[in-house]
This record gives structure tokens, C-alpha cells and sequence, in this order.
DNA sequence: GTGGTCTAGACCACT
DNA sequence: GTGGTCTAGACCACG
């Protein structure tokens, strides 16, 4: 499987490392229990500085979603998605989704062409 | 008339103070041919450095979207509300929408989420 | 007859119309002991600021090009030509020619190139 | 190795600095993939604020010429070079050029003139 | 009055 | 260490 090493600017990649996991968490691809890769992988893979994925993982540890284990690696807690999911849907609706609405009426796009971006650039 | 001196962290001031004159010209109050105010009246007004709002309104003119007359102040381009609305719409459709609806999907949000989220907080 | 009311950027105004004035002489459009178009009439003409040309034409007085007569204009001198076009010789020989046959280098241009781009920009 | 720390009057030290840039580019000093002398170095060594580096540096970003890695640096793009030369030289053959054959021919300056000129200023 | 350039010095985030 | 942002204050050229 080839992996995605592409960053966005302006957001750090740390921030970006973190969304990653995140996002493999709430699609399932890493399940509760089970163990990160390791900082050392990552790092290689993605041709990062592993300081940089330690600052990710830590940020995850911090946000209660992962634990620690000393010499084991880090470990997915239970009940993590389940958290994730209900913080992060509020968060969404709350304060991202009324500016995503303000610009779509600015643009003055409709609901099809909403729905039409949906396929692919090229309609 | 008040004026929302309040600034959302993360994204620099000189993007935001860039974005708001935008979001002025989409919505018709800035009008082509008009001046935008003073670089030293915003930064008086918004309580900013004068090199700040420069750094806004020299993004502009590398967008072409406004023209710098000396001595005079710098003025909206004909075509610039066009040209920004075309430009924006696509960028918004092929960059940013993509990740919306993912996310979108990945929380599990429902059309009925989002709408309901569309009238105020506290419902 | 039209005029040319287009200003490049970068330069003052009042230094491109002094240059415009210049090149007339060097012309023969303005000869010596011709006045200069009125303060007012060119301020018309070109939409500018009075003062404007007034320091345009003040910048002529100080080369020693031209002269003012009280109530009635400003005259170009006699051996005004002769003393500009020697002046002005040397200058680009010494200073602006060397730095174009540098870029002319660096950009690698052949004098064929330099030739085809005389006549019309599509060959 | 010596530098020239002069700066030319009129042209701001930033678009200098910017030009000094490209013009090692072209020259092949700076290769692509290559990091650019750190903002603070620069700065030191030509007795300037670091800001006036850092607006040199980032007009060449906005050019698509340099890219910036955050604690790394700001490396050349790939491709910079031929980017370069191909836009700079239809630049200068459609904006300079014609002016500097008018501003020639106005001299009376003959071909001979201009190559005298070019082996030093004392024949 | 306007924009434009520059300085000195600070603090931040990232690697 | 790196780039990036911001401040306070100065001076200039232009109209």
C-alpha cells in the first residue's frame, strides 16, 4: 500500500500527522487496543523527523484517545472513537459548519453544484 | 457602526484582515472602482501595525484584484469581483468541499445534522 | 492627435513626464527656444495633478534645459539638445548598457533573437 | 569570498536582493534542490534587516521559484531554472528591449559606440 | 493626506 | 537552528 506523504501548507505536520491517526480511528482501520506504529516507522515513511511524530503522538496521549505503554509502544484506549466521534461532530457543527454555509451562500453555489462536485472534476 | 475587532487564532491577522476585504467585495459592499481604507485607518481602527494592513492589501494586488495609486490609496479593478467569485468558487469545489464531505461522511453526520445546525446553537 | 496617457509603474509620474519631454527634444518635436505646452494644458491633457508637472518641469529647470519667463511659460534653453544628448550618451554607455549586455548574456539571447524581436512581437 | 554590498538607489534593497537571487540562478551557482543562505545569515552578512530578506525570499515563493520547509529552510523548486529563463526572456525582448532600441536610436548611438562600451569604461 | 520601504527587536512554531 | 508573524517607530516619495 503506498502511502499519502503529501502536506498541506499551513497547517503543521504534526497537526497533520495527528489528523491522520485520527481519521484511521474513525474509520476503523485502527481499532481500540491496537497498537500505533511505531515513531521510528512512521518517521521513515513518511520522511519526517520522529521528533515530529512523538509531538503528534503526544498530542493524542494528551487528548486521553492513547496510552503509553513503556517499552511496548502506544496503545489505543478504550472507548477512544466513541469520544473522538461525539467531541469532534460537535466541534464540527458548532464552529466549522455555520463558515462553510456563510461561504457557500457568498459564492451564492448551489446544492447542485454541491452534488455535482461530488463525481470527480470532470462532469 | 461596530467593528468585529476579534481575530481567530491560527490564521494570520494579515489573511483574516485579506479575507474580510474579500468577503466585502463577494457581498457587494466594496463595489469596483471603489477605495479601500487607509492602511493607516484600519490599522487605527482595528488596533494593528500599519505594516500589517499592508501585507493584507499587497496580497490583493498580487491577486490583481485591487491597484495601489500612488498618493491617492489603492482601489478595486474592474472584473475583480468576477474574476474572485470564479476563482474561489472552483478552488472551494475542487479543494475544500472534498474534504468537507469527508469528513461529513467519516463523522457520520446526516443532512439532518447539518441543517438543524444551520439555526443557531441552542435549539 | 491622441496622447499616450498610460504610466508605467515603478517610476514617478513626474519623472516619466520629464522623460517624454526629453525625448521630444531629442526628436526635434520641441526645438530650442520653443515653449513648453502650459503647466495647465498638459495637466489636462493627462489628467494629472498640476503640481505634478509643475515638478516635472522643475526637474527640466534644474538640468538647466529649459528656462522660466515670468508670465509667459517656460522656453527651452539654447544648446539645450547638444548638452542632453552628450549627458545622456555617456550616461547609458557607462551605466545602463552594461548591466543590459550582463542580462543579455545571462539570458542567453543570441543577436538574432535581438533582431526578430525588433519587428512586432509574433514573427 | 567577497560580496558586493552596494546597493543601486531607487530600486528598493529587497527587489536587489530578489534579483541577486535569480541572477545566480541563472547563472547555475544555485542548482535546484539547493537551499537558499539562511534569511539570518544573509542578513548578517549584508548588514540588513532579516524582514528585507525574508520580502526577497518570498517574492521569489510567490513566484513559484522557492519553496519553504518549515526548520529546514527555503529550497529551489525543481524545474525553477527553466521557469525562469523562459519568462524572463520573453519579458525582457517584449518590455525592455524595444524600449532600449528607442532609447538607442534616440542617442544616435551606432553599433560601434555599444561595443567600445563594452571593454571598460577607460579606452 | 496617501502608499512604500526599512530598522530594531520580540515572540512563536517547526524540525 | 529554521522560517513566520507582529510591533513601534522612522523616513521617503507622491499627489
Amino acid at each position: 500500500m503506498k502511502v499519502d506523504r503529501e502536506w498541506s501548507d499551513g497547517l503543521p505536520i504534526y497537526r497533520q500527522l495527528r489528523d491522520r491517526v485520527v481519521a484511521m480511528m474513525l474509520d476503523g482501520i485502527l481499532k481500540e487496543g491496537d497498537p500505533l506504529p511505531s515513531v521510528r516507522n512512521v518517521a521513515a515513511e513518511y520522511r519526517v523527523n520522529p521528533l515530529t511524530v512523538m509531538k503528534a503522538y503526544e498530542s493524542l496521549v494528551d487528548e486521553g484517545l492513547v496510552e503509553a505503554r513503556r517499552g511496548l509502544g502506544m496503545f489505543i484506549n478504550a472507548g477512544a472513537r466513541a469520544r473522538l466521534l461525539e467531541g469532534e461532530k460537535q466541534r464540527f457543527l458548532e464552529e466549522e459548519w455555520p463558515k462553510i454555509r456563510e461561504t457557500i451562500e457568498r459564492l451564492g453555489l448551489t446544492p447542485d453544484d454541491l452534488l455535482r462536485a461530488r463525481r470527480g472534476k470532470k462532469p
